[in-house]
DNA sequence: AAAGTGTCCAACCGCGGATAC
DNA sequence: CGTATCCGCGGTTGGACACTT
């Protein structure tokens, strides 16, 4: 039926964010939460369309997001996902704490898709390149022969993590991609023991964030301090330091909530050790 | 030092699903 | 029940920066 754009061009700002932008959008959230995005830059006081807004918010304001490259870990748990949920991004994503589907896209696109090819396996259907012809249609328990040694079996728990996310989100199950070269990306692990990684270990005990941070019915009377306890995986705060250098300077546009500035020294103090 | 090439990633586009009317 | 609107997702683009020649 055609959709109309989401937004008059006319008047509406594109391309990169200033910094006064994002005081302003982060202000808005921090104080009113987002009702309705469409509605955001409007009441925030920006040229900019609701849809512009959210993805800034989401891919990079958002205060607990996490910066910098992905760790082994991480990038494993990535490939894992990806060979059960394929370009599902959002999906992966809210298996890893702090990171947005945006970032792990471009990973993926940037240093997996590339070092998985490079291992001879196909990023698409986690099948080695020279066997993928031969191959025949399987099903989600058959038997991975990369390196004749990867199967299934090897990850019970993150099938049913993977599995009980995705009934409980009404999911249909993945299209073919369904079977799992373990060893894919992380080049030193060893098959059978990436899961012993703590990060995945608590991933896969753990119910992550599913979209229920304060924020998101943020009101003026809420305490901003309580981002410091919504993400466990991530002990250190996941300011980043673009975004905590305004922070820092809080005062000049009238926040004035003094907790959150504690939570921007933290930051400042903090990020030596992140990357 | 300059030009060419490659890489990264923030942001945009367009589509589909959900929901309101 | 059909249409309009909004939100979120995945694919893609393009500018900035890094690296190589």
């Amino acid at each position: 039926m055609g959709r109309q754009p989401c937004c008059d061009k006319l008047g509406v700002k594109r391309g990169p964010w200033t910094a006064e932008e994002d005081k302003k959008l982060m202000s808005f959230i921090l104080t009113n939460g987002h009702c309705c995005w469409r509605a955001v830059p409007k009441l925030a006081g920006l040229l900019r369309c609701g849809k512009s807004c959210r993805l800034r918010w989401t891919n990079y304001l958002r205060p607990d997001l996490k910066r910098g490259l992905l760790t082994d870990a991480e990038e494993q748990l990535v490939i894992d996902l990806h060979a059960k949920l394929g370009n599902r991004w959002s999906k992966i994503a809210a298996k890893l704490p702090g990171r947005t589907d945006n970032e792990i896209k471009n990973h993926w696109n940037t240093h997996i898709k590339k070092k998985l090819i490079k291992m001879g396996i196909d990023p698409v259907t986690h099948e080695p390149l020279d066997l993928k012809q031969a191959s025949p249609t399987t099903t989600s328990q058959s038997t991975v022969t990369e390196s004749g040694e990867a199967t299934r079996q090897q990850s019970p728990q993150l099938d049913d993590v993977v599995l009980r996310d995705m009934s409980a989100g009404g999911d249909s199950p993945p299209e073919s991609s369904t079977n799992t070269a373990s060893t894919a990306g992380g080049s030193s692990s060893s098959s059978s023991s990436h899961y012993q990684d703590p990060l995945v270990k608590w991933l896969l005990e753990e119910d992550l964030p599913t979209g229920d941070e304060p924020w998101l019915n943020f009101t003026a009377g809420n305490d901003v301090d309580e981002f410091s306890s919504i993400a466990p995986a991530a002990p250190s705060l996941p300011w980043d330091v673009g975004v905590t250098d305004w922070l820092l300077d809080y005062q000049d546009f009238g926040m004035g909530d003094s907790s959150l500035m504690v939570d921007a020294s933290l930051v400042s103090s903090s990020n030596g050790s992140n990357f």
